[in-house]
DNA sequence: AACTCGGGGTT
DNA sequence: AACCCAGAGTT
């Protein structure tokens, strides 16, 4: 668990101007991008920023927080806000666990913390979806108190700085976040923690590390020993194929939609019917089982409308799209099960690659549109 | 300690 | 195609 540095670790240290964090700071004031989570001091926005940004890059979080601001400038929009314009606002970016968690915990702040962020850190922790990171994070560079941050970048730099061998684990961690504290400069802490952040995205490098503009290649184990490409050692992954079989059924221009399950992939997001082909079973067999296993009909006729792929983490995804006639109209029986319009289909939240489905309708929808009212 | 949870960018 | 990313929660 992370903690203040104690009086011993903050007192009477020498900080030449030769030393590290000397170093990482000079280099930091000159080369750090300006981000939008770098121009405020608010903690709400720099919280959000965070919850973005885990195990999500730069790039990819930047219009999702711009656009999220807008739609919930503060803590208390937020709380306000129904869980399906949070999970809208968040359709695209994955783990969603992350736009329930933060909704849940501005509503809790909101409820039981007069609405301003708790800037002790065991009473952030305590919050959905904040960990050890996030709350050293948030209590730095808001509140600007001294704990260390330990992410993917600090992790990369130190386990190359002091030389760790093999792949991150939960006691290099440990003692990582030891050394870190045992250099961690009096003033100035926010900086010093991302500074090492960003030395990590711009010069330290998962591959191909710019050791030669590095300002601290001189302290650095790995460089000195050439294992600089090496360390940390690479996570072993699985990955695999998939195929599913998804059913657009419409009736008088609305569309069958059913909500996933609160946990699990992809919680409380909604999707089109359908599922995983199994082994032995043709696309259409499929389509006819998942559609009579998930809505108790049979499929009358099936045409191919599409076909998409999409890559998770482990595995990668072929989604053959049909547009099905049933045998009957079936009953949306829970409110788990909608039909609902085109235009109102935008405002549900969709995994990405259901998104495309919807899109692909839209485009349709407006074609024909346009030929209707231009003529033939 | 090992798994799960998405999607997009980079190489 | 493989690897990675301003991690947290569960088992």
């Amino acid at each position: 668990m992370n903690r203040l540095p104690n009086r011993a670790e903050l007192m009477d240290r020498k900080e030449p101007d030769g030393s590290l964090p000397r170093k990482i700071g000079r280099w930091y004031r000159t080369h750090r991008r300006r981000l939008p989570w770098r121009e405020t001091k608010d903690p709400y926005k720099i919280w959000v920023s965070e919850v973005m940004l885990q195990q999500t890059t730069v790039n990819a979080v930047i219009p999702y927080y711009v656009r999220w601001l807008e739609l919930f400038p503060d803590i208390q929009a937020l709380a306000r806000a129904p869980l399906r314009r949070v999970l809208k606002a968040w359709e695209g970016l994955g783990y969603y666990q992350r736009a329930r968690n933060l909704h849940q915990a501005a509503r809790t702040i909101c409820r039981k913390h007069g609405g301003s962020i708790p800037a002790e850190f065991e009473e952030f922790i305590a919050l959905p979806g904040v960990g050890p990171y996030i709350a050293a994070a948030v209590l730095s560079l808001a509140f600007d108190k001294p704990y260390p941050v330990l992410d993917a970048n600090v992790r990369r730099v130190g386990m190359r700085l002091y030389g760790f061998q093999g792949k991150a684990n939960a006691r290099a961690d440990a003692v990582l976040l030891a050394r870190i504290r045992g250099i961690f400069p009096v003033e100035n802490g926010a900086d010093f923690n991302q500074a090492l952040m960003e030395l990590g995205a711009l010069i330290c490098r998962p591959k191909n590390p710019g050791c030669l503009l590095c300002p601290v290649q001189s302290f650095c184990r790995a460089y000195q020993s050439g294992e600089q490409e090496v360390i940390p050692a690479p996570k072993s992954r699985s990955f695999q194929q998939i195929e599913t079989v998804v059913g657009i059924i419409s009736d008088q221009g609305k569309y069958l939609i059913q909500q996933r399950p609160a946990q699990g992939l992809l919680a409380g997001l909604w999707e089109f019917p359908g599922g995983k082909r199994e082994k032995g079973e043709t696309l259409r067999e499929a389509l006819r089982r998942e559609i009579k296993e998930e809505l108790g009909v049979e499929v009358r006729r099936e045409r191919l409308l599409l076909k998409l792929r999409h890559a998770y983490t482990r595995f990668q995804v072929e989604l053959f799209v049909f547009e099905c006639e049933l045998d009957r109209s079936p009953l949306p029986r829970s409110p788990n099960r909608r039909w609902v319009g085109l235009r109102a289909l935008k405002r549900y939240p969709f995994p990405s690659g259901s998104a495309q489905i919807v899109r692909f309708l839209e485009d349709r929808d407006s074609e024909k549109q346009k030929r209707v009212s231009v003529g033939p």
